[in-house]
DNA sequence: TCCCAGATAATACGGATGTCCGAATTAATA
DNA sequence: TATTAATTCGGACATCCGTATTATCTGGGA
């Protein structure tokens, strides 16, 4: 009885959001876009997530989820600290190119926290998370990376995340400055005493 | 004759704008909020500044221009590359927590420049300049920097202010965590050679 | 003094948007 | 099969917002 593959409504309509979301923003995409590319009527929306704000934290929970594992089966494979180092910036820059959307997804919601404590905690645990995986995966043998003035693992590795956000954003906004994106291996170097 | 202390409307609405805007975000505040703030009519902004979008943009002009000096100067006090560099990541310390709301304002316009290309043109000039200055002050001396598979200075400046603006969107979003604004000092430890 | 351009003011328009509600339909349960 | 709950649907509501239009005022030059 179910028209697309056998999809839920509320499946599909998460697909939908993602994509115009991670593609357009938040702030520029309708509910009524959302609904019509889903195939759904309207009222879903708020049926099965209430809030347009409810939407977008399902969206974000179910992108997060999925790229988490991820992140971590890829850290599984290095080694040595360092090799995990150079794994975890392998990543970004190939999702860099082949999955732009992605970071726009998670810059976007970065903005909205500014101004939105409701998204500003969904992004804390994100960042929590992923400065936990650098921490406990890329940060196990101090020796390697720089130490100073004390600071604490947590907060180097959330030096390191914040660098290879900072380089995104100036990527993605420019893509075709290919140099900026080999260039983000100097951050991998720059973390491991070679 | 003038209201406010000979000020011109239009500088009024400069000022409400950016009062407003780096405090609650573009998207969030509307253009009768910022006519109410200045003390004008709501037809007096598109009488000077034609758009919402217009305004925007010269609100960041002035901005841009104010602190553009501002940051030259800091620069030029020093008297080593690496004292230079010290210098810098000083300055965005302290703005951090003084000035949060200027931080706001840039982070807003970058979110805004994946969408809007408008935006994105006066982002990349804004960029552009600030890598400049940290290649024209900072990068003078090559010796004293990482050097990895000739990547350009221009590119390495680059990375250096990605590094710096990714941490502090994570101090702005977290303001209580003193840890990590003291981390910054990592950023500027890392590009200079001790 | 008259006139006109620039500045200020008041209001209205058109459209888009998130949200809500009641009815119709389908599925589940007993 | 009868009853109830869950889902789907269609439409409307209320509000807000950016923009445009028109009128009023002000001041300075001819």
């Amino acid at each position: 009885m179910r028209e697309k593959q056998d999809q839920h409504q509320s499946q599909l309509i998460i697909n939908a959001a993602y994509k115009h979301i991670s593609q357009r923003g938040y702030a520029n995409v309708s509910l009524r876009e959302i609904a019509d590319e889903a195939g759904v009527v309207l009222s879903q929306l708020n049926y099965y997530y209430k809030n347009k704000e409810g939407l977008l934290i399902e969206v974000v929970r179910m992108t997060a989820r999925q790229y988490m594992v991820e992140i971590e089966e890829i850290l599984k494979r290095g080694t040595s600290s360092q090799a995990r180092m150079i794994n975890l910036v392998k990543y970004f820059q190939d999702m860099l190119i082949t999955n732009p959307n992605l970071f726009r997804l998670l810059f976007d919601l970065t903005n909205m926290s500014m101004w939105s404590s409701t998204f500003r905690n969904l992004l804390n645990e994100l960042f929590d998370d992923l400065a936990n995986l650098i921490e406990e995966y890329v940060l196990t043998d101090n020796a390697n990376f720089v130490n100073i003035s004390n600071t604490s693992n947590k907060t180097l590795a959330q030096v390191i995340f914040g660098s290879l956000f900072g380089t995104s954003i100036q990527i993605i906004l420019n893509p075709e400055n290919k140099d900026l994106i080999q260039a983000m291996n100097i951050v991998e170097a720059i973390y491991t005493t070679n």
